[in-house]
DNA sequence: GAGCAAAAGTTTTTT
DNA sequence: ACTTTTGCTC
């Protein structure tokens, strides 16, 4: 046990005494402040088994009575229940998605609630869709509601923007209702935008997004190790004038400036407000909650306190907290899971305090949790590799083995390794536009013609490498601002056209687009209902035909095009302008152009993927990678008090993914920087007789190095050899000594590396 | 200012 | 393991 670490972290007096237990100590420390405890006594159980009224539903709705007689009493209570504002504590696969669709249902159905009258609130895209989609299936061709019925079922942010847009007083804050939305990236070039053009000394410059967030929750202007002060404040006044300038939110705008406006005036007033994964809500998302309600509104809420992994995101254990210390609010509980056989899910309960005993398994006992050790990743991947072979043989599909890890960095060796060795991988991360140019190229060109105003979409466009004219830069945005200084515009789009028909007449190709650009919300509401987009910004000029991209481009642009306005055609509500402002926001707030279904995890491999992108998904094996102490719990500077409870959930969600079988490993000699040499001190809170280990004997840890990393260190690396890091991607070896190898890695220049444990691969 | 060593930072990710 | 800043020297 790398514990010296830890007895400093207690300050243990007697730390070297041979009973000394770190997870007691861990325990005792974090005792006064346990709050994700449901106390016993606030729950109300089920008290019988509702069939009375099932048939009471049966009578009218037979269908949805069929669907109820398939819920256990627990799911039941919630569903029936009139109390006014209901908690449900719901454990990790015990049905919460199933028993909100069904309330919805019986509110809608039983209790004559009009859809419009409630306000669905989740924290993904995947979990509105699901819901909505569930209600859908259930109206049998007579009256289908459409999305303007379900106008106030969505995510936090986009019903953020719906209320904002139809705010009377949104203009008091300096937009119009055509305002467009900055996803992530486009904010990070909006601040750099605005460093160049005001000429501004900001210190961590790429690091300015986590700069942002640690002022937001501290507001210490200093980051890092920074010990004098730059132009941040600065910085952060000119951000807002020119979002208010430009009518560009970001998401924590649209959620700010929602509660500014409700908090003046309560535009809409539903009588259910109803939230799924209550557990990640942060105090802004409860304060728009609470500006959509008064004293006799309906709170319907789901969470599991022991799924919450946002706390770093401003979700807080406090807001389940205060629900429960509330008298008027009845709290529930699912305890019942489906999913993990009964050993695993014990094991993993034993990571929780007290709460497993409201944990119940329904399955039977099945496998013991497996832990094994590696001498490090590399020999592990080799490992799996043979492993995930035999499985796949005897007839475990790929999806069903995920590898799961604590950090994105872990990924990258397994996924060369796997490729190298023919087992089918895919990453499971999200993919930006940005990472499809010609895709990017279109949002931006769309955002710009249907939001006249944002400047950063406009320059996008026509800075683009492959699809524009100019070259971006400072010299492009002191010319532009020089040649607005004294002129008055109707838009930044005219403004621009007119620069670039002044400064740059030679590309009239790229004029012309700026025209169109301007003329298109004409366009959209004048031509009939089928939109050719494609032809009226003649986009085969920009794809140019003879390129060896163009069909590729072409398939893609159509794709996203079809997406567009298969989202229109769903019969929303407003004018075309708005449609397509809907429609694009939308792509900006899921980061791409699939906002009809989604991103399927297309079943092409094994998922490597991190626990927090796990969180929701369920596979037959599950895989964790890497569990040493300091990365599970990881190893940081700042440690919030929070942190290490916290991560002992995240090892708690990663060991409820497995439906059967579930293997942590951890290494002798990790190869990363935060690691220490032994297996995350969390497993300890386990009785051995739920594991069944798979050491190394400890003594001989040297002598137990595997040929592979130490035996052909010089002779490993040949010059000439394409290479894989996992941070530069691929490169190649241009010089080896015996004190180092030089790589040179496309955009990243040349690094060089010790041979014995330069953390390469061989392609 | 350029050049260098020491010190301190580094994660997770949805919208 | 690698990056970015500070703080010092010249």
């Amino acid at each position: 046990m790398g514990s010296r670490r830890l007895y400093n972290k207690f300050g243990h007096q007697d730390f070297s005494h041979p009973d000394f237990d770190p997870i007691e100590a861990f325990e005792s420390r974090n005792k006064p402040v346990d709050d994700s405890l449901v106390p016993e006594e606030r729950v109300t159980k089920p008290t019988h088994d509702f069939k009375q009224n099932i048939e009471q539903v049966s009578l009218e709705y037979p269908r949805l009575a069929k669907e109820l007689s398939k819920l256990n009493p627990y799911q039941l209570q919630a569903v029936f229940s009139d109390d006014r504002k209901v908690l449900l504590s719901a454990m990790v696969g015990s049905g919460k998605t199933t028993v909100l669709t069904h309330k919805i249902l019986y509110l809608h159905f039983v209790k004559k609630v009009p859809l419009t009258e409630m306000a669905v609130l989740t924290f993904t895209n995947k979990a509105a869709r699901e819901i909505k989609e569930r209600i859908l299936s259930f109206y049998d061709g007579t009256h289908i509601p459409n999305n303007n019925e379900m106008r106030y079922f969505g995510t936090f942010h986009a019903i953020a923007r719906q209320l904002n847009k139809e705010h009377p007083l949104l203009d008091k804050l300096g937009f119009t209702e055509a305002f467009s939305i900055l996803d992530e990236e486009a904010k990070d070039e909006f601040f750099q935008r605005l460093i160049i053009s005001h000429n501004l000394d900001i210190k961590y410059k790429n690091k300015l997004d986590q700069r942002l967030k640690s002022y937001k929750s501290t507001k210490q202007v200093l980051y890092g190790n920074m010990k004098h002060d730059d132009d941040f404040p600065q910085l952060i006044k000119l951000a807002q004038k020119e979002k208010q300038s430009n009518n560009v939110m970001d998401f924590d705008d649209l959620i700010n400036v929602v509660n500014w406006l409700l908090k003046r005036e309560r535009s809409f007033l539903p009588k259910w407000v109803i939230i799924d994964e209550f557990q990640d809500c942060n105090e802004e998302q409860l304060q728009m909650v609470s500006h959509l309600s008064n004293s006799s509104t309906n709170f319907f809420a789901v969470g599991d306190p022991n799924q919450s992994i946002y706390t770093w995101r401003g979700s807080t254990n406090k807001i389940f907290q205060t629900i429960i210390a509330d008298p008027e609010s009845v709290v529930m509980q699912l305890p019942l899971n489906y999913r993990t056989s009964s050993q695993l899910l014990d094991a993993a309960a034993y990571l929780l305090q007290d709460q497993h005993r409201n944990l119940k398994a329904t399955r039977p006992e099945g496998n013991k949790l497996n832990i094994r050790n590696h001498y490090d990743d590399s020999q592990e991947a080799y490992y799996y590799v043979q492993r995930f072979k035999e499985l796949h043989e005897k007839g475990a599909p790929w999806e069903e083995i995920a590898v799961l890890f604590r950090t994105r960095q872990q990924i990258a060796i397994f996924e060369a390794i796997f490729q190298l060795e023919n087992i089918p991988c895919q990453v499971v991360t999200k993919t930006t536009l940005r990472e499809q140019p010609v895709l990017y190229w279109l949002q931006k060109l769309l955002l710009a013609a249907l939001h006249p105003n944002d400047m950063d979409s406009i320059l996008n466009v026509f800075t683009s490498t492959h699809f524009g004219c100019l070259k971006a830069g400072k010299r492009l945005i002191n010319a532009f601002n020089k040649f607005t200084d004294d002129k008055a515009f109707e838009s930044k789009l005219v403004a621009f056209g007119a620069f670039l028909e002044a400064k740059y007449p030679k590309h009239h190709l790229h004029c012309s687009l700026a025209q169109k650009m301007d003329q298109f919300q004409s366009y959209l509401n004048d031509s009939g209902r089928d939109k050719d987009i494609y032809h009226y910004f003649d986009l085969d000029m920009f794809l140019k035909p003879t390129s060896v991209h163009y069909q590729l481009y072409k398939e893609d642009i159509n794709q996203a095009l079809e997406d567009i306005q298969q989202f229109t055609c769903k019969n929303y509500y407003g004018n075309w302008t708005e449609i397509y402002q809907a429609a694009m926001s939308q792509v900006n707030l899921e980061g791409h152009f699939h906002i009809n279904n989604g991103i399927e995890i297309n079943n092409q491999g094994i998922p490597l993927l991190t626990i927090h992108a796990a969180k929701g998904l369920e596979f037959d094996y599950v895989f964790l990678s890497g569990a040493n102490t300091g990365i599970i719990p990881l190893k940081r500077a700042k440690e919030g008090p929070g942190h290490l409870k916290e991560e002992k959930r995240l090892l708690f969600v990663a060991l409820t993914r497995a439906r059967n079988y579930m293997e942590i490993s951890w290494h002798t000699k990790s190869s990363a920087w935060n690691a220490d040499d032994d297996p995350s001190y969390f497993l300890n809170a386990i009785p051995d007789v739920l594991i069944e280990s798979h050491s190394q004997a400890k003594n001989d840890k040297e002598d137990n190095k595997p040929q592979e990393p130490q035996s052909q260190t010089t002779g490993k690396w040949q010059p000439g050899m394409k290479v894989k890091h996992p941070k530069y991607g691929e490169g190649q070896v241009v010089s080896c000594s015996n004190d180092e190898v030089l790589c040179s890695f496309g955009k990243f220049g040349e690094k060089g590396f010790a041979p014995q444990w330069a953390p390469l691969v061989a392609i």
